[in-house]
DNA sequence: CTCAGAACTGTCCGATCGGTCAGATCCTGA
DNA sequence: TCAGGATCTGACCGATCGGACAGTTCTGAG
């Protein structure tokens, strides 16, 4: 009562707008997809009109940016890093300097992985996420441990990525390559 | 041209049709991800027009559905299968058997990750790709050999994965979890 | 030869997309 | 007090989206 008229905060002219719309998208974009998004979804989230969105940034895609840039230029400060190591030196710093990054940027990083949360919400996939998960208990030896979890979904979300690029491997050895590697990810013994 | 009248193919009435429209989703899907993909896009690329999509099929999701519907058959023949066995012998015919699955079914994994190219080319990830290849150098400890390839890209992709979801770890733990199963993985002494 | 059904086309529809624009409102400093 | 810049709104735009529909062409069985 004794600052009602500093506390109320008139809905226009607020200073903060810009930062609240970044938070927005970034949930949006996390949950449904960049594209799955639109700048409606956004101005609805924020609670302000589309044109508002597009007074602060140049356009959607400049709300992306924006969002992405520390992330970005992180990586771009690992990646200048890297380059004066020596190769024992760069490796182990990369992988340290890459686990670093990405927690730090989980946000960031949940947004470029964005729409696959929502295609996996389709009819046609929606058993997938279940079989997921079990196979995920499949991998840690069906122990409940965080760090087995952690490890085990580090090699559940690995093994696609090396299938999307070509390899320079026949489909045989790849297989081994990567079950090997898997397995001692997983601490399993050689099989 | 002994046999011209039967190899002439019309136009219309072709029995093929089906597969085509498929095969052409699943490269657009692929290329720039399930919402960025418009059936007026597949058509072109088949050569027919749009309402000849809807003709064979329901509607987008269904092509979607008809694509991905025997990748998630044999997911979810590994699960059954895994169900039955203890532990131990799970968790290897885990590795093994997502393995196996993800390599047979390239294509629509491939599909499930479209989005993120098409991400990745715009202006403000552009220098993410050139990155994150030295990267994958420096985690292979500047070895061109396909297997060390293909482990670093294993934890390269499987990293981020982790902070996706909240795991049961503080951040401290979760980050040395993470860099000693990667460690492991590219056979690094443990630092 | 006929004709039923499969395969396909052109056209149209309502909804929604990203983006523009003229003006209303608010805060600040002179 | 008042001018002016910053902030924001409602209305509107052309383009494109997924989809519906009536009609056309082709094929193969009788």
């Amino acid at each position: 009562m004794l600052e009602g008229e500093v506390v109320s905060v008139s809905r226009n002219a607020r200073p903060g707008t810009r930062q609240e719309i970044l938070d927005a998208a970034a949930r949006l974009f996390a949950a449904t997809g960049f594209k799955g998004t639109s700048l409606q979804d956004i101005a609805g989230e924020v609670g302000c009109s589309k044109a508002a969105l597009l007074y602060h940034f140049d356009g959607k895609d400049a709300i992306l940016a924006e969002l992405v840039a520390p992330a970005v230029a992180a990586f771009a400060a690992l990646d200048a890093r890297l380059a004066g190591l020596d190769e024992g030196a760069a490796q182990l710093a990369a992988v340290e300097g890459f686990v670093d990054l990405v927690m730090r940027f989980r946000r960031e990083v949940t947004v470029l992985y964005g729409d696959i949360p929502d295609l996996l919400q389709r009819p046609a996939l929606a058993t997938v996420q279940e079989m997921t998960d079990r196979l995920l208990d499949a991998l840690t030896g069906r122990s409940p441990e965080p760090a087995a979890r952690a490890s085990a979904l580090m090699v559940l979300g690995g093994i696609p990525v090396v299938c999307l690029e070509p390899a320079g491997l026949g489909d045989d050895e790849l297989r081994s390559v990567l079950i090997r590697s898997a397995a001692r990810a997983l601490n399993l013994p050689v099989a």
